[in-house]
DNA sequence: CAAATAGTGTCTATAAGACATTATTGG
DNA sequence: CCAATAATGTCTTATAGACACTATTTG
């Protein structure tokens, strides 16, 4: 059985935080089609050196973005004959989640960054794949700890809390904020750290415990609403 | 840039409920690799046939079960060098959820059905696709109106609680089910139509309202636990 | 009328949200 | 001491679950 041409792409939703909004990373491309147009970044697999599509996801982000080990998980599959000028194609579509802070000058040269809900045109679907990205990581952040990996190492719970609220677009109560954060049972409290400098008591620093660095811990009811 | 081979599969996992426990449709191949052993069906994609990986799965169960407009929906991407003998491979898996009146002598001919918690072994990888979509479907169940899928047109309250607990693995409150069924809001009742025959109270027939016939209904909470 | 189960009313327990109070800093 | 905000206590409200009662059928 003989199967036509059908080129296999990966492209990666890079998400961060920027000034209290949700930021999409792109790329301007270097070759045809939409050379010079910022798109998402993605690319070919290479079968060779990609032991699968999640390789591929990590190699890409690394070769265009410097970032080595962030928060990764399959998006889904974009297809078809028309979403791209070359022909069938198939994008396997991954997100990543990164602290701002990860993202240096050095690592972000080439890279743009757009708020999420101002997204101009953008070639191919990518439009539909960022949209698909930020849905997921909005229903996953309302009942998961999804958005620590929006945060540095080390964040105090009011800044958390500020972060939960951006991805989720509303003001969260903060006492179940904090009951809920107690429940998912994930942080634990650096001994003597504080956040201070400021005109008021300082906030107790937090930092993920071992065990959730590279899981989420989840809650069976919604991180919830209400300021 | 050229691309290593890449082969590129669709596989569908068909599940329907059969004496009380989620069943999974799987059919003997009839070519290498594994001719002759059970496996979830599936196919190559067909570029000129197929304007995109959604419809290639439509048409892989049509083909192999003759089933037309079921609840499709993409599960996730497997792929890499060493899950197919044939070389590096991707399989984009799609699940189904039927009612089992829907599969008659006809269109299963050919088919195998196996408990989902019964599974003896898979070639390539579908035993761990079949588990994604299992877990997929009982967290989308636990807050959605997924399992009437499972269901035919016509169903009693009692009988999509028996669905419910069946693909949920657990009871559930009776006041608490049917105030959920309530708020979701997607169920009408068949005026006159009840369920006869039994020495009891004869229980109301309800169908999907028209609105929820190809989408789901979200609850913003879980639907709970306790008989 | 007994057995069976559909369908509903209502009390209790649990979780979420509102609001107020105390704690601790810089200026 | 004042302004600011972290952290927590506590009351109110909303939702879920337990349990019991009524309704309607067959035999």
């Amino acid at each position: 059985m003989v199967q036509g041409t059908i080129i296999c792409t990966v492209d990666v939703v890079l998400l961060c935080l920027r000034e209290q909004a949700l930021n999409v990373a792109l790329w301007r491309r270097d070759h045809a089609p939409f050379d010079g147009v910022a798109a998402l970044p993605g690319g070919f697999i290479h079968p060779e050196e990609d032991s699968n599509t999640f390789d591929a996801a990590r190699r890409m982000l690394q070769e265009k973005t410097g970032i080595s080990s962030p928060y990764l998980e399959q998006l889904g599959t974009f297809s078809g004959a028309v979403r791209d000028p070359r022909g069938w194609t198939i994008s396997i579509a991954y997100y990543a989640l990164v602290p701002a802070s990860l993202i240096n000058a050095e690592t972000s040269s080439g890279l743009l960054f757009e708020r999420v809900d101002q997204l101009g045109n953008l070639p191919f679907d990518h439009k539909e794949i960022i949209q698909a990205a930020v849905d997921r990581v909005r229903n996953k952040s309302s009942y998961s700890s999804l958005p620590v990996y929006l945060c540095g190492e080390q964040f105090t719970l009011p800044y958390l809390q500020e972060v939960y609220e951006a991805v989720l677009g509303e003001l969260i109560n903060k006492v179940s904020f904090r009951r809920k954060m107690d429940e998912l049972d994930m942080l634990e409290p650096i001994e003597g750290e504080m956040e201070t400098g400021r005109a008021n008591r300082p906030a107790q620093l937090y930092r993920l415990k071992a065990a959730y660095r590279h899981r989420l811990s989840v809650s069976g009811r919604a991180i919830g609403k209400g300021g």
